[in-house]
DNA sequence: TATTGTTATACTCTATAACTATA
DNA sequence: TATAGTTATAGAGTATAACAATA
């Protein structure tokens, strides 16, 4: 029993003790997981289709990249360092929209698993100038690979020609 | 000083004392927040490109419903009651994507505003029928009309038929 | 036995603030 | 004074598991 509704009123009303395994059909129906649940208004906001999508899209990524341990985040971090070797954290946190102070836990990540290293600027002694690893590289392209496939999955899911036009779309928010 | 970065070696370099404010321009730079970074295969990735974009759509609708203090998911919930009433807490969790335990205190929070009000349901005593209360129905047409504001901004970000051919291509994960 | 709503826990992510070493 | 990296904390959001009431 719902708990919070503990005064809810007992009523009577065991009527038909009968009925189809599900969706018994009688009267006082409530639209339960199985009925047809219509959006309205939601259906016309492009923010309600973008996030659907977007939890489709990282989800096939993480599983794609699963063997890999991998995630959408990880896989954009190590892509714009080899890059853009010597970036800066802060350069790296504004290109990609990350908080800093994420971004610190990221990078111990991928420096733990050396795939990263945090070297110290020539410039600016209180920055890091960031590079892969040689085995960074070389994962590097390994990753891009098994991202390729997932790309392959977006394209079998939506079309060739769908991603190209949401590749434009989309193109100022990169 | 970077902590984690103690044992970095104290080299000389202070040469060129003068500099033009900013990027010194004398040889051995890193790339800075400041520098042209480039996203190499990122900018192929549908993914990245929708992340970034969900990112701005869901920051304009928070900022745009600021006033009635109500989220993107909020509104979503508030939008499937009104359309369907008397639904089930499963089946607007099913229907929205979101976990039966996380919408329990997204519940909570909607029935303490008195927007929702969870009924016995008379067909089935274990779930509740899930309506707006009078004072949610009024609200929830306040709300639509700063969504459609938001949706407005969408238009001046991306277009009006960019707009309309993101809601055909996204359509199947609605 | 299975399901609904609930509670609780852990983990990720975001948003801040404060601290340090530099600039 | 301001900035880069770090640390810490609080609040969402996600993912699970377990429990009571009910089917």
């Amino acid at each position: 029993m719902p708990a919070r509704a503990a005064k809810a009123e007992a009523k009577s009303e065991a009527k038909s003790a009968v009925s189809g395994k599900r969706k018994p059909k009688t009267e006082a129906q409530d639209i339960d997981a199985s009925a047809h649940v219509g959006l309205d208004g939601l259906a016309l906001h492009v923010g309600y289709a973008v996030r659907r999508f977007q939890l489709w899209i990282f989800q096939d990524f993480i599983k794609t990249l699963a063997t890999v341990d991998i995630t959408p985040t990880q896989y954009s971090v190590l892509t714009v360092i080899s890059a853009n070797p010597g970036l800066t954290q802060m350069a790296v946190a504004k290109r990609l929209g990350i908080e800093r102070a994420r971004l610190v836990h990221l990078l111990n990540a991928l420096e733990q698993r050396t795939l990263v290293k945090r070297a110290a600027s020539k410039v600016d002694r209180r920055s890091h100038a960031l590079h892969l690893t040689a085995s960074g590289e070389a994962s590097l392209r390994q990753f891009k690979l098994l991202a390729a496939e997932h790309e392959r999955h977006v394209i079998e899911k939506i079309g060739k020609d769908n991603r190209e036009r949401l590749l434009e779309i989309l193109a100022p928010f990169r």
